[in-house]
DNA sequence: GCTGGCCGTTCCATAAACAGAACACTTTTG
DNA sequence: CAAAAGTGTTCTGTTTATGGAACGGCCAGC
């Protein structure tokens, strides 16, 4: 039976929801006031941040006015945004979706100085290639790195443990591709 | 005169609209096709395209997978920059410029079926390699091209005259990597 | 204690965005 | 040359996003 099972919410609609909530709270407006000035009904706004609605365009360009944002600053999707843990910066350059569900990431990945960060298994049938630009570090299965220098490049199974390091620091291209066509319930 | 000149259309649903049509001519796409994939009306992109409407947020969610760009490049002024010329869709991922001047450019690529593009020699030192998502093409320099599948790469100077293409159509990424070595003043 | 102002939420009628069918038109195929 | 398959546009009824009104909760000032 096809349950509606909202995962952790990824949907764009709870995302902005909580974008323009955080705007306005971190401009010290209040929701009656935003909505005057956006020229938007409060009820429209309301259940906007909610979550319990979605937005058209107009609307939310509306917003990004008085909020001080250009239009990207509301709907910002995690692609240009970095994820780092101090060890290894990865910044989202771009995200497919293909026909099949599969996926293919690429990122711009920076290797801090001394580090090694430990990843683990992804799902099965993921590919990950890692090409060096600047600098020197490592990379692979675990127990199976390979030394990279500036303009090489290494390719290995995402779907085990696997690291990523540099004694000097390095930086480079990461490009995770994620099968798609998981054999659904039918 | 009362003429109600009507401007050059800043509104956003107009730049939307272009943005999106812009994108599915160079994915080599028909609005119904598109339609399909996102998973929405064809009337609905028709009208879309044509400045018509107003779309919601989950409509440009819907659309944005399969046009393979994030929702900030659909609302966004310029966000990655695009370059197409029919046959070669470059859409420019992330640039860095190095300490040496030297530069490193990441571009997704998408190569029309039946077409082949012959780029000129870049500056001395350039490299540029290609890694092949999904379809199947060839690059490198001519007249040693290599054919390429899904999770196949290749590298070749880009100081030489190189060529991309494919008969079914493909899909990649390009990194080119110009060296730094310009005769700064210090 | 009341009273008035502002807060955010919930409800309502209207306008419009939606999916899909019907359409005219062009290109391909036999 | 006619049939078939493709293109994008226009029309339909249904769904839903919208602005505004009504509502209860909270705090200040008389």
């Amino acid at each position: 039976m096809p349950e509606d099972n909202p995962p952790p919410d990824v949907s764009p609609r709870a995302a902005v929801a909580r974008r323009i909530a955080a705007l306005r709270h971190a401009r010290g407006l209040s929701l009656t006031a935003l909505a005057a000035r956006a020229g938007i009904g409060k009820g429209t706004l309301s259940e906007l941040e909610s979550g319990t609605r979605n937005p058209t365009l107009e609307t939310l360009y509306a917003l990004a006015g008085p909020l001080g944002v250009p239009l990207t600053g509301l709907v910002g999707d995690e692609a240009g945004r970095s994820v780092s843990d101090g060890v290894v910066d990865a910044h989202l350059l771009s995200v497919r979706t293909h026909d099949d569900g599969g996926t293919t990431e690429v990122f711009w990945l920076t290797l801090a100085p001394g580090g090694t960060r430990i990843s683990p298994a992804h799902r099965p049938g993921t590919v990950e290639h890692f090409r060096v630009v600047r600098g020197r570090g490592h990379a692979g299965e675990r127990g199976a790195e390979q030394g990279l220098g500036p303009g090489e490049a290494h390719s290995w199974p995402g779907d085990t443990v696997h690291t990523y390091g540099s004694e000097e620091g390095a930086e480079g291209v990461l490009v995770i591709e994620t099968p798609g066509d998981v054999p659904g319930p039918s």
